[in-house]
DNA sequence: AAAACCCTAATTGTCTGACATTACTTTTTC
DNA sequence: GAAAAAGTAATGTCAGACAATTAGGGTTTT
């Protein structure tokens, strides 16, 4: 690797791994540094930017915690550009949407309306493309969600897997990982709200309908279903929250 | 801190700063650890998982490459839990989305599809709630757009600008955090395209159209110019890649 | 009494040198 | 020729040191 291709010199003695891993960072974005390719090893870096070895990994490991190398000891050994896959996107979006809603304050209206517009953007392209298997998992996540004997965590998981199965069903891997973090940020949200049998009855009813437009190829009416799923959740959230606001709820 | 927020000894004597970051973060996720709270210091977290301090080091950075915790110096510095705001996992977001697309092969149509289909979801909202500084900004980058001087790379930064209002006007943070990744990895990708005045022309006859319909309150006609104005960029996208056809056009 | 100054302690940031571990390559041995 | 052994280069970890920074307390000065 040329050195010209590391970005400017280091000014500052404070902060040298962060600007060394936004110096390497900014090689990749702008494809100085291509997919699979080795970086110098980490003695050669520390020659190159002139500072210890240490300082060095340290940058390293900022960037692996992003995902945009991976490192392999031994003689051949070393950090590599990382091709960024789907599902090391979709985590590392699912765990900073997740953060991002229980340390904002964020209302469950305003997450639930983001949610179910995304998802609603994502029905009638599920209508026209889904395969048989997003079908089975949907139904298969309904027959789930009848037993009686679920957890509410357990019910919410389902849920989630029902809809992921729906958002998959558009056969985009782009909108699967943009809806993932909407989707699945939710899940704590969710939990919050104790499903009564008959609030679980009504979300089922409406989980068929959905699943039957998609069948049917019915983009219009899946939305529609979404939408009247929204309302029913937006209805329960409001119902909990009001309840426990009224009397001072143990957990 | 209690050590028993810090989750499961270490067994493995490597990758002990991905485990000790794993750490952490869980007891952040779970809500062990909350927002400000400072963490033992640097001496005092080698002493509880028993490795040396430029291992605990590693896994600081690899928390703070994520936003996770913020450092400072002094005697009353340390590491702190930081509040991720809306920007930083924007910023963050946006990184990533643009690298997956890069690295993945993924079709310019593929990609389009998905930002227009979420867009499409923002737009009835976006109908009934913008404010004026959002039809503003959005008639302001309408007008900036009919300049013919500007070069392609100025003209694709003004339709993402454009397009940011609008998803802004939904006035629902989450909603404008996902969309981020959508609308701005999508630019890389439309700057490989070249616009002639002819299209550049239709683009912004179909802005103004968008923009109207917003203003009007109306989000079936918002949605419709969307549609309208995603099939525009398909088609110029396909004659673009048609005519370099030499080569196996990537993405 | 208030302000300016200095000293101290705590903490992060960096450096150095060493050893352990790993995995590939080369050489030796049978 | 195949298996075993040695060599080698890289990351992973450790220990100890010093520098830089910052808050707080104590002292002196005004």
């Amino acid at each position: 690797m040329n050195i010209d291709r590391l970005g400017p010199p280091l000014d500052q003695r404070a902060d040298l791994s962060a600007q060394i891993a936004a110096s390497i960072r900014d090689a990749i974005i702008i494809g100085a540094l291509i997919v699979d390719e080795r970086l110098p090893s980490e003695a050669e870096l520390s020659l190159r930017f002139d500072v210890s070895r240490a300082t060095v990994r340290e940058a390293l490991k900022r960037l692996a915690a992003q995902s945009l190398i991976r490192t392999q000891r031994g003689a051949t050994g070393g950090a590599f550009v990382n091709r960024i896959s789907f599902e090391a996107a979709q985590a590392q979006q699912i765990t900073t949407s997740t953060l991002l809603l229980s340390m904002n304050d964020v209302s469950f209206e305003t997450a639930c309306e983001a949610r179910y517009a995304l998802e609603r953007a994502c029905a009638p392209l599920s209508a026209d493309r889904r395969h048989l298997h997003h079908l089975t998992v949907m139904r298969d996540e309904i027959e789930r969600q009848a037993d009686a004997g679920l957890t509410d965590e357990a019910f919410c998981a389902s849920d989630v897997a029902f809809h992921r199965a729906l958002v998959d069903g558009a056969c985009n891997p782009v909108l699967s990982y943009q809806l993932a973090g909407a989707v699945e940020a939710m899940q704590p949200l969710m939990n919050m709200i104790t499903f009564t049998a008959r609030s679980r009855d009504a979300i089922i009813t409406l989980h068929r309908t959905i699943a039957d437009a998609i069948e049917a190829q019915d983009g219009q009416a899946a939305s529609a279903g979404l939408t009247a799923l929204e309302a029913e959740t937006q209805t329960l959230a409001r119902r909990v929250f009001a309840r426990r606001s009224g009397s001072p709820t143990p957990l």
